[in-house]
DNA sequence: GTGAAAGCGCTAACAG
DNA sequence: CTGTTAGCGCTTTCAC
């Protein structure tokens, strides 16, 4: 059984004794085609091994059947959920995803989205709202069906679909205040062109001060996105200065990382300090102690992203952007305790 | 500023004064071209925002500039350093990667594989050998290059890179019973369509097969490849049966759950229970208490298989399989230690 | 070094 | 419901 790379519409039209177009048509407008006249057509493609080439169906200025997706990293878990369930659901509409990272580099996004449309993707998914300019205007001038995953922001000039960060960054300051503690440092990774985060810093700290409570400088902690950096720098913390009664981390990787280097220090959590962290990723719920998070819904938020796309492909691309909250909760967990004053 | 999805390649020829074949050419024979036109032509390129069109060059049955990777999920950390690495090191060779997840379905996979190449990717990439015949044939029909990674076998019917997973576990189980353990539980997932867990699994037992070692159906646990079912798992074995001094699990999420469901029963790691990983995830090091496993280096492997299967692209497309093996080595760590017997 | 012309594989009118 | 025809945007001979 040997190499056809080359079989095409019109060998399987011979094949069926039909015409090219209606092989096409078979394809594309199924219910156009006579039932009989279909089955031969069929026949004829699995005889004949013929696959579509969907190039040659992208070039008439249609369909490519891609999607382009834009993430800062594959590299940790804080995009897979998101992912995954934007992928299934463009799957089932018959898509194929066209992923690219840029490594929270804006510059990088720029080249990623011009190589994403030279595939003519027919729509994109970005993560948040800090983009270049020359982002926005090459979506704008393509006139690019977009959608902006992650984070929801009232006045965005794309469409969104995520959660506000600022208010589960406020809620979970609120939380741990509510649980009495005062004496809080945060953690939280690089903010620039990261408006997830920002975002959340800043829901953090405005609610802190309007509770009169003030960070100082060496609680107030910069950490990489990861375990270990986040370890690190707990361990600095815990070593070097006065503890505080409670870590508000970034996300919960970092909280993850700090709640290790309590743990390593013999420190009890949450007896000795609690420990928050923000986006309940799979893995909080069931590690010890389980970590207070507030979920960010990654799977409703994937999947309603690829629903808003499909919606600016298959419909008005001129419209207004789409933008849809889905809402935030705490979840309280082991990692945080009321404490006595 | 508005709208210009249409400009084409004749647009920007006529703009620079020369015929659409020279602007051809300067993209894909720059050399060809005086450098004095291919200046003109990038200026023309800037002025009217052309964006190549790589369907109308997939088209002429030459280079799409995309490779497909199919994988059994993004939802976890499990492939995600291997993805990341593949991904970045295709990009730089210019080539956009089209992803889909089979969720570990075989057939899925097919019919995965099959969209991929309707998108006429130059190259596919796959995770392990456990493929359905179908696959391996459509493969084989359309010459497609190939490379599955993450599992290396000496005979595989295609190219591979990755470690050999059943000496994994083998040196793993030689670990365990060198520090003295000889009451051992191991925890996998199903082994059915995942070669990797199957050698692994296998790897583990005829070690300590070898050495006397027969574990009874009660410590042979299945688990699913996330925190909170191997948590669940190991807290019904905690429970219900009489303890293991050591856990050997089949990759570090699931030493990780178990981990944890020995913390929450107060069970002390290592002091109480050793229990040990496979695959050294980012994570694994800074946790704590840190774990013992075995490096299977995702990032050499995703790195050395984007080379292999641009080799095959750009190359011989009839050679033998390249395979290349990467070494395997057992990071010992705060999670086991040596037992008194 | 550059242009003219002939397709690549497919789809969308338009007839019939 | 189906066939004919005219391209989609680009690349590649083959001349000049």
């Amino acid at each position: 059984m040997k190499k056809n790379t080359n079989v095409d519409i019109i060998d399987v039209a011979i094949k069926a004794g039909v015409s090219p177009a209606t092989v096409s048509r078979s394809f594309n407008h199924p219910d156009k085609v006579l039932m009989s006249t279909r089955k031969r057509i069929e026949k004829a493609i699995s005889q004949t091994g013929y696959i579509r080439n969907r190039a040659a169906q992208a070039i008439q200025g249609k369909r490519s059947g891609t999607v382009g997706l834009i993430v800062p990293t594959l590299d940790n878990a804080i995009f897979s959920n998101l992912i995954q369930a934007f992928s299934v659901e463009m799957r089932k509409h018959g898509f194929t995803m066209l992923v690219t990272t840029n490594g929270y580099d804006l510059n990088d996004e720029y080249t990623l989205l011009r190589s994403l449309l030279e595939h003519r993707v027919e729509g994109v998914a970005l993560i948040g709202h800090d983009h270049s300019d020359e982002t926005y205007n090459l979506l704008d001038i393509r006139n690019v069906p977009v959608v902006s995953m992650w984070n929801y922001k009232e006045n965005s000039k794309i469409s969104c679909v995520g959660g506000e960060n600022k208010e589960a960054g406020a809620e979970i300051a609120k939380h741990i205040t509510e649980l009495g503690h005062t004496k809080i440092a945060v953690a939280f990774p690089n903010v620039k062109e990261n408006d997830r985060a920002r975002d959340r810093k800043i829901g953090v700290i405005e609610y802190l001060n309007k509770k009169g409570i003030i960070i100082p400088e060496y609680w107030n902690i910069k950490t990489e996105y990861s375990v270990s950096d986040a370890r690190n720098c707990a361990i600095k913390l815990l070593d070097n200065y006065n503890h505080p009664t409670a870590i508000i981390a970034g996300n919960d990787v970092i909280a993850r990382g700090m709640i290790y280097a309590a743990q390593s220090r013999g420190l009890n959590v949450p007896n000795d300090i609690s420990i928050t962290g923000i986006g309940d990723f799979s893995s909080s719920e069931s590690s010890f102690p389980s970590i207070t998070t507030v979920r960010m819904r990654p799977n409703e938020v994937g999947k309603k992203a690829a629903s808003v796309l499909l919606e600016r492909i298959n419909g008005d691309r001129e419209a207004d952007p789409t933008r849809i909250r889905v809402s935030v909760e705490v979840k309280a967990r082991e990692s945080t305790k009321l404490i006595n004053n």
